[in-house]
DNA sequence: ATGAAAGCGCTAACAG
DNA sequence: CTGTTAGCGCTTTCAT
């Protein structure tokens, strides 16, 4: 418990036999230092077992090697696999992260913002929902904090944001199907207001436009993010619309729920062997965030927002705007990954 | 992007007419400051936009209100839960935190540790698997940083630790079941290196024979956290030893295992309902670190380790070390709970 | 109740 | 190549 008293850069100075300013030279790795004089202060500070007080360095310097990192909760694996992606990237740079929660809606972002501007940080990153984006803008321009974003959708103008590419994952997705020999093909899940499933709903029609294969209507159903309300959906919409030989899923759950779905009825039609059951019957494709675990034994094509490289694109781009200094706006999408389980 | 030049505390000051001291004293509501004054210096700190400098502060000061949080790899749910809970209950008492990660296995840790304490934390919380724990706790000790450890096994000794209840959460589970009138129950899943789960099967036995029941040997099964492979264990056990009631099971991915196992058979069978099915067959029961979403329509009771009340409960004990000072190691368990899908 | 002044540990000119 | 000397923005006695 004895706290040994903090020691300085004085006093390996003292104990090298130099002046603190050659001291901070050998830790910054700056000045031409003689190798010998280097060594003898590598050693002191070896022998006293100094650390560098990195507040007190960047009192007088200009950056602190911190980013500020907000998340809208950490839970979401989305996020978290994300955040990874980023703190990854950055230590890996030297720099460390201060990591927060912004509330699932947003609620604190700007709270936030400012505590990290107060603690010195050198930019940043917000993942997640933003209550009031702008202002958040706004306040890092005159705070000549750089700023970058990361989500889902892309719901923000004006600012530096990097977010998956649903569109053409939809396309992929669909386009992987028709490849394998589907020609009707339906939608399952997701609610009409988000923007997100428009995106992907936009791919999905889009593709089957281009390679001359019907579209209905009713074969684009929408769901709750639910799994008995999309093994419901599921079953509603094959007992009506028996032809249907795939369905694209909006997300994993209503993947997990339309393949559970498939697994019971086929359970009590009474077939034979359940794997050739469900392969006759309907191919499943479905968008996901992170690859669902639970259906890895599921014949199944997932469409991934490689979450963890988007985390290390917005390490990137951080770097970038804080070395650079400009602040030119870049709408930065990620592909996304094609993933068959079988 | 005309950055604003920095407004400091003594701009404040000269604003309002009075000295950086009484500022100060105003920012941290230390001295008595008359209540004019104090509305004087909080208008102008408004008017201004002023954010206090913390590096600044805690450079004089003594603490720095940030804790340093090195967790494994924040890709883990249970991890990434845990580090939510940290963070939120610091956050709610106006501290922040560092977050690094330290390795799938640890192999940072010191490294982290070392630039944490060089970011002038006040103490640092470890979450996850340590590669060299103890040389860690000697490095904390003489640096005078709080440390505290949070994990889901208890390989650590002399260190102050929060971990799960393993031995607790397995008698739960099994009494559960024997509540339910189950009197054959077999055990499946993990490795018999596993020291988590030698405390999960102590406390399956013990319970067991707490109760009088029957203790095979056979019936405790090991396997691989795969889903396969769980659910051909499962059948095997099950095909054999056909009067088993009851299983628990050592994690999620197991469960879900011996669920499309059962699924799988029970379709097989050509019974009339599924449900019916397996309700008559066989009880499942496991552990879980976080509620797995796909299982939540099978019948299933889950011991949960409460990750999130874990992370707060280390936050709780972080600020307990900070404040006091002392040094006195508490080993603290988590209670699990128990959930019943159905 | 408030002000003056002395640093916290380090970096960054500028001299040697 | 290395030492001297000012501070960075804030807290904190000690006076007043």
């Amino acid at each position: 418990m004895a706290i040994a008293k903090k020691v300085t850069i004085n006093d390996v100075a003292h104990a090298a036999g130099v002046s603190v300013a050659t001291v901070s030279l050998v830790l910054s790795g700056k000045g031409r230092i003689s190798m010998a004089t280097g060594e003898r202060v590598n050693q002191a500070i070896e022998a006293l077992g100094f650390v560098r007080n990195r507040q007190a360095a960047s009192l007088r310097g200009a950056q602190t090697g911190v980013i500020g990192l907000i998340v809208g909760d950490l839970s979401s694996p989305f996020y978290a696999e994300l955040a990874a992606g980023v703190i990854e990237s950055l230590e890996s740079q030297g720099k460390m992260v201060f990591l927060t929660q912004g509330g699932r809606k947003g609620e604190h972002m700007l709270q936030r913002f400012d505590t990290l501007v107060s603690q010195g940080v050198d930019g940043v990153v917000i993942a997640g929902a933003v209550d009031r984006a702008s202002e958040l803008r706004d306040k890092a321009e005159d705070s000549g904090v750089p700023l970058v974003f990361a989500s889902r959708a892309s719901y923000l103008e004006d600012v530096d944001l990097i977010r998956p590419d649903n569109m053409q994952a939809a396309q992929m997705l669909t386009e992987h199907l028709i490849r394998r020999g589907h020609q009707r093909i339906a939608w399952l899940g997701g609610q009409s207001t988000s923007l997100t499933r428009a995106e992907r709903v936009g791919g999905y029609c889009a593709t089957l436009l281009k390679y001359g294969l019907p579209f209905h209507s009713e074969w684009v159903v929408e769901c709750e993010t639910s799994q008995r309300q999309a093994a419901e959906a599921f079953s509603h919409l094959l007992r009506h619309n028996p032809t249907i030989t795939a369905v694209v899923c909006y997300n994993n759950v209503v993947a997990m729920g339309a393949w559970l779905g498939m697994l019971r009825s086929g359970w009590q039609s009474g077939d034979e062997s359940l794997e050739s059951y469900y392969e006759q019957r309907v191919a499943l494709a479905a968008f996901a965030e992170v690859p669902e675990s639970a259906l890895e034994d599921a014949p199944m094509s997932w469409a991934i927002t490689p979450a963890r490289e988007m985390g290390q694109s917005v390490a990137a781009r951080m770097l970038e705007r804080i070395d650079s200094g400009k602040n030119v706006v870049k709408n930065q999408i990620m592909p996304p990954r094609l993933v068959s389980t079988k």
